[in-house]
DNA sequence: TGACATATATAGGTAATCTATATATAATAT
DNA sequence: ATATTATATATAGATTACCTATATATGTCA
């Protein structure tokens, strides 16, 4: 199932937040690890999440640091900040007030009365 | 609870052809129900909603007619199509898709292994 | 008669994605 | 040895689905 990118928009900040709530990583193994968790309904593109970092970052909701893998090559890791904690705590319940209030649209109708 | 604009991105669609299946309906009246059924939490704006009835009518989804209302005002009716019957379903099944993604993605964790 | 609710419409702006492209190193295959 | 693929990060520009602002017109109520 192929998910129309539009239905993206909104929730990728939050999920990104997330897998820095569970752990510290680098953008890199983020998609794949967003891939893994969501059976590949996402693939989440470079040229979106980067910029995104870019701009967390710079709010202050995430910081970075350099790392050597064992490969020699370094990686830029990712560490949610307290503020991004909060932020990432709104986020789900919007997220939740948002999802609840379209699947009651969805159940409603005709039959409304039949209930 | 405010909802991010953006989150509605991708689901305006759906909800609009879910309410058409239930019964036709004029605009303005869309606006009204899709807040009710929400609870408030959809406040759909005209400017978005009537160019999108505009598209949707051009590509064959819904169709509209005329008709008077008590006070003698005319109102534009809009009826779901066979085709748009089956973009709803089509709509329906991308949003469970997206959601459970998400919803597995923001369970999974830290202490996935504990479980 | 003035304000507000009902009803539809369009122009222009914003924001969050995407694709395409660039750069560089490591690993693998030919 | 060399070409290709995977890893890793970055930015520019396009797309799209919303929004606000504005316009027009009628009905209702104070």
């Amino acid at each position: 199932m192929t998910i129309n990118k539009s239905l993206m928009t909104g929730s990728t900040t939050m999920l990104v937040l997330k897998l820095l709530e569970d752990k510290d990583m680098y953008g890199y193994q983020m998609i794949e690890e967003l891939a893994k968790r969501s059976d590949n309904t996402f693939s989440l593109k470079a040229g979106t999440l980067y910029p995104l970092l870019h701009t967390l970052e710079e709010q202050e909701m995430i910081s970075s640091y350099e790392e050597n893998a064992d490969s020699g090559r370094v990686r830029k890791y990712y560490s949610i900040t307290k503020k991004g904690k909060g932020m990432f705590a709104e986020k789900k319940n919007e997220w939740q007030t948002y999802t609840s209030a379209v699947n009651q649209v969805l159940q409603g109708g005709a039959n409304f009365e039949t209930i």
